[in-house]
RNA sequence: GGGCCGGCAGCUCAGUCUGGACAGAGCGCGGGCCUUCGGAGCCCGUGGUCCCGGGUUCAAAUCCCGGCCGGCCCA
């Protein structure tokens, strides 16, 4: 009669991990006297021949037990029950007196498999947010210009922490926030006006021409600076007539509409193509009521001085901020930060997290952004801001008011381009017609653009570089393939195998692939809990050359033996499962043939 | 001048939070693997004062202090 059979972990890693602990910190508070539960360390990753995970917990318990880290991991070993669990094979002590422990394969195999065919795709997702509402902003780019690769960089960053976190049980609304009453869209409504309103030719995508536009405008105002205050004016007319206190403006108003909603459809074009969503669009310009009023609420508190030319400000030096922050010009309009103090106010009431991913040149903004929330009263530790370093390019740092950038659409072009010529080269595909060849070399370049971006951690600069971007060596492309090899191997298996003994899969090859599967769950928590999608992308190149590898190393269709064969396919359709939810946490497009 | 971030192989980067075994990958360079599942692949080799100087520690790329260089922000 069977049993009742209970449903596998959703982590099989850290149940090793947990048990192993466990084990290891009993033993100790059995034969030592310690007073707090001891730090256990597990590597998963030892550099030792024939041993599958480690601890060097000897090594730190040494003094405060005043003996030799061998004779203690020995002790720690003779107590503990390590032999009697399952899924250890083998403890040993080795070395200045690390616990070296070798798997026992079979078992450990078997439980992996069964959480990844039970879960499939749900595998590797965890309930870190418990269905918490959070809101997520990312890329927020002024709709003065395209969209270029620096933008990519935080839509990227971004998406795919969305991804993740929708995946591991967060309620997350994905904003963009549009910045549509800056100076820098103030310029471009003046250039649009001057320029007598030109349509955008058919040719061209909107947010491409507008940045031309952009470009020369903001030639002309440096040349000319009296056009300064002309823009000033165009701002200050544009807020007074949000605030319906002047009813003139609407040609001016009009003008800021039109170039915005024009450089935001082409925005979100681009977006669209890389597989980038939000689910709302916040205007700036919402919030001018509701910062007019928060500065009021600050002045009346006294936090916040008026000072005698009707500008007011407000001093941080409390917080550690030498630089007091205006919140009113003298003029009386308020600034942007005042209206993103606004929107946060907003957002904080909608959800329980809120996360913003800025460029490293906002750092000051939100040391005051924060402060001012503390101020009022508002939580500023819900509010959790991802930043990001700079694109460089060889010529520079990008800058759309220069005209010197390369557009997010430029660099998928160029991507794609070599995606067609790799394919030509490689002769494949040659059965399918151009459009379905057009298809897969789109989705090869949406791959290796945002694995390009993903895979450098958020706070390291990135130097430009076409050939090492696109580099498909190590890149998208890399992840794509292996995917698409464990297709192929089970088109062509072409049955459904149902009874296996992982007990087969005890190779190296076959058991690192199996082990490297066993932590996706953990690498995709922490990459919610650090905000590193660099951390899952570097996990999907691991888990791509641990596939690789036993490609090469190990026949499936081939094996020696039906039921290593029945065996082998059931573990090359697990990484399928595995390698799917990896690639749509990092939206890489997964193909069945490329 | 102040604040934040980075500096590791010729190049691009992991590892630093939470200190432990010879510092890992990729590119490059040298050599091998197409009579077996797709060579956008695999294997072997080459290559490092972990920016410098102190300190803490049995043990430092990792922690602390002081410098240098680069980026960003503020003045």
């Amino acid at each position: 009669m069977a049993e009742e059979e209970e449903a596998p972990p959703h982590d099989p890693y850290s149940v090793l991990v947990r048990t192993i602990r466990t084990s290891i910190r009993d033993a100790i508070s059995s034969a030592y006297d310690v007073d707090e539960p001891v730090e256990v360390p597990v590597d998963p990753e030892p550099p030792v021949e024939d041993v599958d995970v480690a601890t060097p917990v000897a090594l730190s318990l040494a003094k405060e037990v005043g003996e030799e880290p061998r004779k203690i991991a020995e002790t720690i070993l003779e107590e503990s029950d390590l032999d009697e669990v399952v899924l250890v094979d083998e403890a040993r002590v080795d070395g200045p007196g690390y616990i070296n422990i070798r798997l026992n394969r079979p078992q450990y195999a078997a439980l992996v498999l069964r959480s990844i065919f039970y879960y499939e795709e749900e595998y590797g997702s965890l309930d870190l947010g418990m269905g918490r509402p959070a809101i997520l902003e990312h890329t927020s780019a002024n709709p003065n210009g395209p969209l270029h690769i620096g933008h990519g960089r935080n839509a990227i960053i971004g998406d795919i922490l969305a991804r993740c976190m929708v995946f591991t049980n967060y309620d997350v609304e994905v904003q963009y926030y549009v910045n549509d009453m800056g100076k820098q869209i103030a310029m471009l409504a003046w250039k649009y006006i001057k320029e007598g309103r030109p349509e955008v030719p058919e040719d061209k995508k909107p947010d491409e021409f507008f940045g031309e536009l952009y470009a020369e405008a903001a030639k002309e105002i440096e040349e000319d600076p009296e056009l300064e205050e002309v823009v000033e004016r165009f701002l200050r007319s544009y807020e007074r007539y949000l605030l319906d206190e002047e009813s003139r403006a609407e040609r001016i108003a009009e003008a800021f509409q039109v170039v915005v909603e024009e450089c935001l459809k082409g925005h979100i074009e681009t977006l669209e193509r890389l597989r980038v969503a939000h689910d709302r669009f916040v205007y700036e310009s919402e919030f001018v009521e509701d910062a007019v009023e928060i500065v009021e609420k600050l002045v009346d508190m006294g936090a916040a001085e008026k000072r005698d030319d009707g500008a007011v400000i407000l001093d941080l030096e409390d917080y550690g901020i030498d630089k007091e922050l205006v919140l009113t010009r003298s003029d009386g309009t308020t600034l942007y930060t005042t209206r993103d103090i606004a929107y946060h106010l907003w957002k904080l009431k909608r959800a329980a997290f809120v996360i913003d991913v800025l460029g490293a040149d906002h750092k000051l903004a939100v040391q005051q952004l924060k402060a001012v929330l503390d101020i009022l009263d508002a939580d500023p530790d819900r509010v959790d801001v991802i930043f990001y370093e700079f694109i460089h390019l060889p010529e520079g740092s990008m800058s759309t008011r220069k005209g010197r950038y390369v557009t997010l659409d430029e660099f998928l072009d160029e991507a794609k381009k070599r995606a067609l010529e790799k394919m030509k080269e490689a002769g494949v595909a040659e059965d399918l017609d151009e459009e379905e060849r057009e298809e897969i070399a789109e989705n090869v370049a949406i791959g290796a653009v945002r694995f390009a971006i993903a895979r450098v951690s958020p706070n390291k600069p990135i130097e430009f570089d076409w050939d090492e971007a696109l580099d498909f060596r190590r890149g998208g492309p890399f992840i794509q393939y292996a995917y698409t090899r464990a297709k192929s191997i089970l088109r062509q298996a072409d049955e459904e195998v149902q009874r296996f003994d992982a007990a087969y899969l005890d190779d190296d090859h076959s058991f690192e692939l199996v082990f490297k599967m066993s932590m996706f769950p953990r690498q995709v928590a922490q990459c919610v809990r650090k905000r590193r999608p660099d951390i899952l992308a570097e996990y999907a190149y691991e888990l791509a050359r641990a596939f690789h590898t036993f490609y090469e190393e190990v026949p499936v269709l081939h094996a020696e033996d039906e039921e290593v064969r029945k065996a082998r396919l059931k573990l090359v359709e697990a990484f399928t499962i595995v390698m799917e939810n990896v690639m749509n946490l990092l939206g890489i497009p997964a193909l069945e043939r490329m």
